[in-house]
DNA sequence: CGTCAAAAGTCTGGAAACAGACCAATGGAT
DNA sequence: ATCCATTGGTCTGTTTCCAGACTTTTGACG
């Protein structure tokens, strides 16, 4: 139809370094996907020991999947000892699960685990989201509850009890992802968090860590409240940069 | 088979907040979202007019998708007129299609179809996350490449033509967040811009802007070149907020 | 002690997606 | 003029996934 092109036959390839467009549409399949979330919900606490999951037909429209797929990955759940499914009324999927001793070997498996390069990649961007979120949050305006939510967050952390850390720790980082009112930066941020959940998981809770991050904790919500950005930026950063040290301390 | 929670029943809920994990699975459907995923690569210009897709078979392995439902996905955009495929050696699905005038009751409907709140999440998770990768880059060492990378991208949309325009500015961007080497971080910044390119191309480009936005280029990668983190944080953060007001502006 | 609502469990037919083999056209290279 | 590698086009059988109706269990409540 238009001359000008059809000789040109300008058969310029597809530029090279554009591509993170034409990633995977979907995430190959449904069933071990679901598997795999409902497994980071309970490790990161989202569901915690003695809580049920929500009804299936609900879950299962919250995630976009059918009730049938869905049983199926409950159904290895419970047979891999995390779940424990009651019918009737009053009846769900019970989490029955509590977060392990950290072992240390399982640390290098869990790093392998994540391929090559896998870790830098899961940091760097867990760094710059969570990052963003926090100067975000600062620049805006909150409002009495929302500044309650960050302190009560806060308080929650700092009383929590050693098998009751991680999970704490989490909501407090989550909730200011989700304080942000952005649902994208929010789901990024617990992607982010997700990555390395496993690694997290697999190194103990140390009395002086989590009193040096109870310190930067504070210091981030305080910079937050003051409305001060590039504090709250930097407080987070410096917390991220402590917690990629441990895990780097852990691997050497 | 473990007394003490048989008789606790402990009906506690799924805590409210922590859902962003329970989101979709699976987005839908594949030949939609492929479909979309398509014309956000024609769209953004990562496929210029005269260019080709990637050969049917590698394309479909880098979606994750078959060839069967990549081949309806191309189809469907033939016929909306996006792409003329072409069989036999040398031939590919190449794209047939010019940004349009920017047109001005368009931005409006865009900004319609993104739904309520939308616009909101997308720029503020824009800014995060851009901002996240200019300060990741400009901590990092980078290598005589890299640099060089850096500045041709630069020195390529400064000398664009208004048609061109558009596509190297989104070229420059990704290329911050992809030269970080951390592909989720790369992914995250392209989701974003995604979700603002059908607003940019409802606006027109206008000299003063433009020259505008060059200036703040400039800055950026003076700062990352500079290694000044904070410098180049802002200097994002200041372009990022020039872009959202020029969107605002064309709103109000 | 019976009722009943909410939950898990089951079944069926159909649609979507896939894998892989094979066919057909095209145009540069020989 | 012919060859042939590369690319789109087609076909077939299989697997995965889904939508929705229906059944069964359970335990709080009246």
């Amino acid at each position: 139809m238009d001359a000008p092109r059809a000789r040109a036959s300008a058969v310029r390839a597809v530029s090279a370094p554009l591509l993170p467009l034409l990633r995977p549409v979907r995430s190959g399949n449904a069933f071990e996907e679901t598997v795999e979330r409902l497994l980071q919900a309970i490790k990161l606490g989202v569901v915690a020991h003695g809580e049920k999951l929500p009804p299936e037909r609900e879950l299962a429209a919250q995630l976009g999947i059918s009730r049938v797929t869905l049983r199926e990955a409950i159904r290895a759940l419970q047979d891999a000892g995390f779940l424990d499914v009651r019918r009737g009324r009053y009846g769900g999927a019970f989490v029955v699960y509590e977060p392990p001793r950290p072992g240390q070997g399982d640390l290098r498996r869990a790093v392998k685990a994540m391929g090559q390069g896998g870790l830098e990649d899961a940091l760097t961007f867990r760094m710059a989201v969570e990052c963003g979120a926090a100067e975000v949050l600062a620049s805006a305006e909150l409002t009495a509850a929302q500044r309650g939510t960050l302190t009560r967050r806060l308080e929650e952390v700092n009383e929590a009890a050693p098998a009751d850390y991680r999970r704490l720790d989490t909501a407090f980082h989550l909730s200011i992802a989700e304080l942000t009112g952005s649902p994208l930066l929010a789901a990024a941020c617990a992607d982010a968090r997700l990555r390395v959940t496993d690694l997290l998981n697999a190194i103990p809770v140390l009395g002086p860590n989590i009193e040096h991050a109870s310190v930067q904790h504070a210091a981030i919500v305080a910079a937050i409240l003051a409305r001060d950005p590039d504090a709250a930026r930097r407080a987070v950063a410096e917390h991220l940069e402590g917690t990629a040290a441990l895990l780097r301390g852990f691997l050497s």
